[in-house]
DNA sequence: ACCGACCTTGTTACCGGTAACATAATAGTG
DNA sequence: CACTATTATGTTACCGGTAACAAGGTCGGT
């Protein structure tokens, strides 16, 4: 019941020739006759004919693809960053392979296998942890791998991103230079990134001797979770002046508790979020934030990538491309 | 100098056998002698070997993966989708093969052309129209497709989403109701939805007698696209008492725009937006919403694909898994 | 001791392109 | 016109799994 798609065969049957002429033909139509290069175009239209890469995978073990394993797709930080790989990546004919692992090591190691079974020809990771596996299988696959978002620690081959330590140092530090004294940390999840902003948190406050405060929840980041860290800060901690939030969800959420509860900010209380996500620029008071440029480290992270798909290997290679710090309406 | 990734030769190679009984031994253990089993499970892990599906891919075309096809990764609603959709097609041992198309039917035919050229074993479509060449595609692919997001017109194959147009009637017949008469419509982009839900908004408004206007912005949804639309509202119409969105994005910026202009949010202006996403729900007042099921349409659409790849292909089927008017704080 | 059932392993061929090489047809040159 | 250069097409083999079939080995029953 099922028709087979057509391959070059069938087109080759219709022209009467062999499927080596029509190969060469659709790749590379002038060192094909003119009348039969007309009546294979033909034919291949009549038939449609559709390419099949299977064969070049399996001979060539090469796919035209990328792999890119991201924690999670509705995280808006890497929806940025995907459409700044494919900005590059498509037109250069690369394929996007997506998974996501949602923030789990083990995941992460189940999703590189697969897309190491489809013979993509590099890789993109949003982690520096990954498990024994997942390093070994990177290696014995022999493609080349870079690693986005963070700049702080050696990369296995490449890395492309920011620093999240000194971004967190250097925003926390503007809420202390301008008279706050009890910052407080709100983290969720516990991925790496948000280790490292706490840690530049922890190192800023200790620089002028004030006494650091974290809280964290477990829940992944949302609008929900912010307001609820609020409230939790004003019955525990009510001397707080300001928060520095891991990212602008929480930000924001901690903002419209704000409203709510009628606490004046920046009056009463400071609040800072991370990456310069839409809702907090467009919003008034605008949001303090971390600006991260995410889309240009898609970019950067695919032109790397393919730079070593095509040969030259610049390994143990750093692209920083910093942030830019955004004091808005709300320090 | 790059090394060849193991083979399942390689394998067969160190323990003496041929690399039928080591294909053997890794899909059915149980048909191999001890002894080899051992051996050859403790070469696989010495080399580190990597499923291949290139093989597979050719030999019987399937490639265990499915393509699906949205217009935007950075557009929240489609994030959801997808995470509906791996929810369902993983656990089944499906690979996600994404990609996006920025709005553009010629886009969305290259995508496609992509996505089979990888014999992807089905498609998911998130529009509803389509290039002749990419219907011919898919007819000539021969493999199972499903569109989702919309039911209001008769799908390819099978369709899974909601109506709409209903879902736009039924939000501003509510804001009719509950007293408003210059309700306008603000648009951004010209796809599909978009302009169904206009036409919802068109029929509620001639069912009560009033006049319908819609305002239109070419740029792609934001919030600050939102705000420029209310402004350029409280020029050309200030007699205009409710606005209805075709997303919360645009939704919210018009309400922020509200907040810094002084208007009085729900009694000035009505507001009601589409989707429900987060931030209009965390916010103070609540945004009134159409709250769309987007992840149970990615997994209803999974489901239904995977049906027909496995066999069962009821045709001609429509999956509507509605929608619920939130009325939330700002009608 | 012999036959067949079964258990284990091996052999061959195939999937669809294309590189590499071979060959046929045509054109060009002294 | 003989001979080489050039162009146009065909042939063969390969990539890495696995289906289908073949074959050698073991064991139990009579």
């Amino acid at each position: 019941m099922k028709k087979k798609r057509p391959t070059l065969q069938d087109i080759a049957d219709q022209v009467g020739a062999t499927k080596m002429t029509v190969s060469r033909c659709l790749r590379a139509p002038e060192t094909v006759s003119q009348g039969l290069r007309e009546r294979i175009f033909s034919a291949a239209e009549k038939v449609g004919y559709i390419p099949n890469r299977a064969p070049d995978l399996l001979s060539r073990a090469t796919s035209h693809s990328i792999g890119v394993l991201v924690p999670s797709l509705t995280n808006q930080v890497f929806a940025d960053v995907i459409v700044g790989i494919e900005a590059y990546a498509e037109p250069a004919g690369y394929h996007l392979m997506l998974s996501h692992y949602g923030y789990s090591p083990e995941l992460e190691e189940r999703s590189l296998a697969s897309l190491l079974s489809y013979n993509v020809d590099g890789i993109i990771l949003s982690d520096r942890n990954h498990t024994q596996r997942s390093l070994r299988m990177l290696e014995t696959a022999g493609i080349p791998v870079v690693e986005i978002m963070d700049t702080h620690r050696p990369p296995l081959q490449q890395a492309v991103g920011y620093d999240n330590v000194n971004a967190a140092f250097d925003m926390v530090s503007e809420m202390i230079r301008r008279g706050r004294r009890r910052v407080i940390y709100l983290g969720v999840r516990l991925d790496e990134r948000t280790r490292q902003r706490e840690q530049g948190y922890h190192q800023a406050m200790q620089a002028h001797a004030l006494t650091p405060v974290a809280l964290h929840s477990s829940q992944r980041s949302s609008y929900s979770v912010g307001s609820a860290l609020l409230k939790q800060i004003l019955s525990d901690y009510p001397e707080a002046d300001g928060i520095f939030c891991t990212n602008d969800d929480v930000a924001v959420g901690a903002y419209f508790e704000c409203q709510r509860q009628g606490i004046d900010v920046p009056g009463e209380m400071a609040i800072a979020g991370f990456h310069g996500h839409d809702v907090g620029q467009a919003m008034t008071p605008r949001l303090a934030s971390v600006i991260t440029p995410r889309q240009a480290i898609g970019e950067a992270a695919a032109k790397a990538l393919l730079a070593s798909i095509q040969g030259e290997a610049p390994a143990g290679n750093v692209i920083d491309l910093g942030y830019r710090i955004e004091s808005g309406g709300t320090l």
